[in-house]
Formats: structure tokens, C-alpha cells, sequence
DNA sequence: GACAATCCATACTCATCCGTATGGTTACTG
DNA sequence: CAGTAACCATACGGATGAGTATGGATTGTC
């Protein structure tokens, strides 16, 4: 009868405090991050808070570094383990297409690239992916320069089409438009 | 002797309070749109403001109407004016990648998807330029379907080229890489 | 079960920014 | 050159949110 909704309401950790942070942030944005809001959402008050963390910007730097460090390397990992290069490609694509929510947070940094404390979190995440992204590229049999290229093309790609479709609500695409829409992806930008 | 940088300090328009607006928008975002610094920046106080405007919000809305309406009307009228259907998409990826300064409210904008005025004006905009590239890439000989996917990719690659590389600094591409990067783009998503 | 460390609540201060009230100044019109 | 309308300055009120001070409650440890 004690399965509660409310996380048992035991005492909260610094770590309980960057997850919310998370949260709020992949909901409302960075500009939503307020230590009362914070606070009132995990029943507390900002006591508590002030005790875990210096300054609110000392929240977001915990949670932006959480973030960094608990990001996919699954899928990374994953992708590098198939044998076939040319395979890697079109399950890298589907693979990231159909789970979005993962990016949740990653679209809300986006928004975000005027706060100062985001800046160098995204651009290093987004170096190391980029990079990735090459590498595939001239595994599947691209020259370097044109690697790098269809790289930052389909990266880009991957970037807008999360502002246009999750943030903004562009006319509502329904999932077998998506998933023919991914496979038009495929098709234009795997090396033939 | 007095061209000076002031602008003649004659009195102040809405007009003027709009343009402002949306250079103060361009260069730090949406959230530093405050009535007391735009007013400093100017040269007057809030007593000017609150004469034009009845509210912070009309400001923003009006700034973004004007915005909408001095929209690049020219390049899509010039685009159409080509005579060869398949000259079109060069040279509109040409143009719009060697002129980025107008988008600089564009890519601005993307980062305020959060707040409720911006977004149907975004939808707007982003809607009519989807449209037109579709239009276009039909006209190129691709079938509906797979001109508004290509379309789709298309425009979600320039929505992202505009948040890694303008917004966040991706390690700065150098004039040459970037003409390669567009000619590499022209070379991928021409139908050939 | 006492005592210290950890965690949290309450009650403030302070800065910022929106909006209002009101009176003064500049430009236009007959 | 009046007088009116357009424009702006100054001085306020009120809301919001960050950060501080301090005492109380809870948890572990000898």
C-alpha cells in the first residue's frame, strides 16, 4: 500500500538533486532550472538545497557533467561490435530514430547555447559524435574529406530535424511517414 | 563630423523599438529581450517604451511580425525566376550558405521554441520555406513523396548547420572547408 | 542513549525587472 | 505664437528568484 508515487520521501542526495535537474531541464528547458521550483517538486524547500550545492550554477554544472558522463556509450559500443561496415550505417539510423527520448535533453541544450555552461559540455559531445560519424563514413568506404563532409551533413541533419519535429511541432508527422522518411535518409546518405 | 554612431538622436518610432528589438534578439536571444536595457541601448528610459507599447509581450510580438513580413521574400521570387528547374537547387544552396547574416534571427529564434510567441511564427516561416523547397525538388523530377522527404532533410540539415556551427562554434571551419562542405552538399542531395 | 554529523525548514535580505503614475519637454498645427 | 498632441524622464509599487542565517529534526556511531 506504500509503493507511493512520492520516492518513499526519504532524504535526498546531491545526485537525487542533478536527476531532477535533468528532468526539469528535458522538460522546460534551462531557463526553467530555479532551485524553489526544484525544490517544491521533490518536496522539500531550497534548506535543503543550499546545504548540497553552493549556487545554482553549481547544480547545473553537476548535472551538464552527469549528463556528459552518462551518455550513450551504448550505442557507440554497440554499433562498433557489427561486423559489417556497410551494416553500420543503417542500423546507426534506426537505431537513433526510434528512440528519441534519449535526446530529450540533448534538443534542450540546444536551446541553450547562449548559457555559458552548456557551450563546452555540447561542443565536446558533439565533437566525439561527429567523430564517430567519420569514422563510419570511411569504413564504409568514403574518402576522408568526403567522410568528414557526409558527416557534418548527416549530423546536421540529425540536429534540425530534432528542433523542427521535438521542439517546434512541425505539421505532426505520423509514425509510418517517420519511418519512410528515415528510410529516404538512409537511402540518400549511405555511400552506394 | 556628425555621422556619429549615435543615430542623430532624434525621437523614437516603433519601428525603431522593433528594430532594436530584434538586433538586441539576433545578438543574445529571445530571454535578453528586457524593456530597461533595450532602453539604455538606446538612449532613452522606460518611460519612452511604455508610451509605444502597453507591454514587454507586444514588443516581442510586434518585433516578430515585422520580422516574418521583411522576410527573404527576394530569394524565393529570384529562385523562381530560373528558367532550368535543375539550375535551382545549386544555387540556392550557393546563396543562402554565402549569405548567413540574415539568418542570424532565424537561428536565434530556434533557441526560443519554448516561448509561446515565437512558435507559430517559427511554424509559419519554416512551413512556407519546407513548401518551397518541395515545390522545388518536384520540379528537379523527384515524385511527391520523396521530394517532401528530401525537402524534410534538406531544411533539417540547414536548421543544424545553423545551430553547430553559428551558434555553438563546432570548430571553426575555414573558408575553403566550407565551400568544399557546400559543393559536397549540392553533390549529395541533387537528384541526379 | 548521548553526541556529532548530516539534512532540512523558516524567515529573512537583496537585486532585478515589469509595469504605473505623473509631470515635463519637444514638435506640430492653425 | 498660442495650444495641443506626441514623446520622454523620474519616481514609485510589486512580483520573482537567488542567496544567507539560524535553529530544528533525523541519522549514524561509540
Amino acid at each position: 500500500m506504500n509503493v507511493s508515487a512520492k520516492p518513499e520521501r526519504t532524504r535526498l542526495s546531491a545526485e537525487d538533486w542533478e536527476d531532477a535537474a535533468l528532468k526539469l531541464i528535458a522538460d522546460q528547458g534551462v531557463g526553467a532550472l530555479a532551485v524553489e521550483a526544484l525544490a517544491r517538486q521533490l518536496g522539500v524547500t531550497k534548506g535543503s538545497f543550499y546545504w548540497h550545492f553552493r549556487t545554482r550554477e553549481a547544480l547545473l554544472q553537476a548535472a551538464l557533467e552527469r549528463w556528459e558522463q552518462y551518455g550513450e556509450r551504448e550505442v557507440i559500443s554497440q554499433i562498433e561490435a557489427m561486423p559489417d561496415p556497410r551494416a553500420r550505417l543503417p542500423e546507426l539510423f534506426r537505431r537513433v530514430a526510434h528512440e528519441l527520448a534519449p535526446h530529450r535533453v540533448y534538443a534542450a541544450l540546444l536551446k541553450a547555447l547562449d548559457h555559458p555552461q552548456v557551450v563546452p559540455v555540447m561542443a565536446r559531445v558533439s565533437q566525439r559524435r561527429m567523430e564517430f560519424l567519420t569514422t563510419i563514413y570511411r569504413e564504409a568506404g568514403l574518402p576522408p574529406a568526403e567522410a568528414l563532409n557526409r558527416a557534418r551533413l548527416t549530423y546536421s541533419a540529425y540536429v534540425g530535424f530534432l528542433q523542427l519535429n521535438f521542439t517546434l511541432g512541425l505539421p505532426r508527422i505520423s509514425h509510418e511517414e517517420f519511418d519512410a522518411y528515415v528510410e529516404h535518409m538512409i537511402a540518400t546518405l549511405t555511400p552506394s
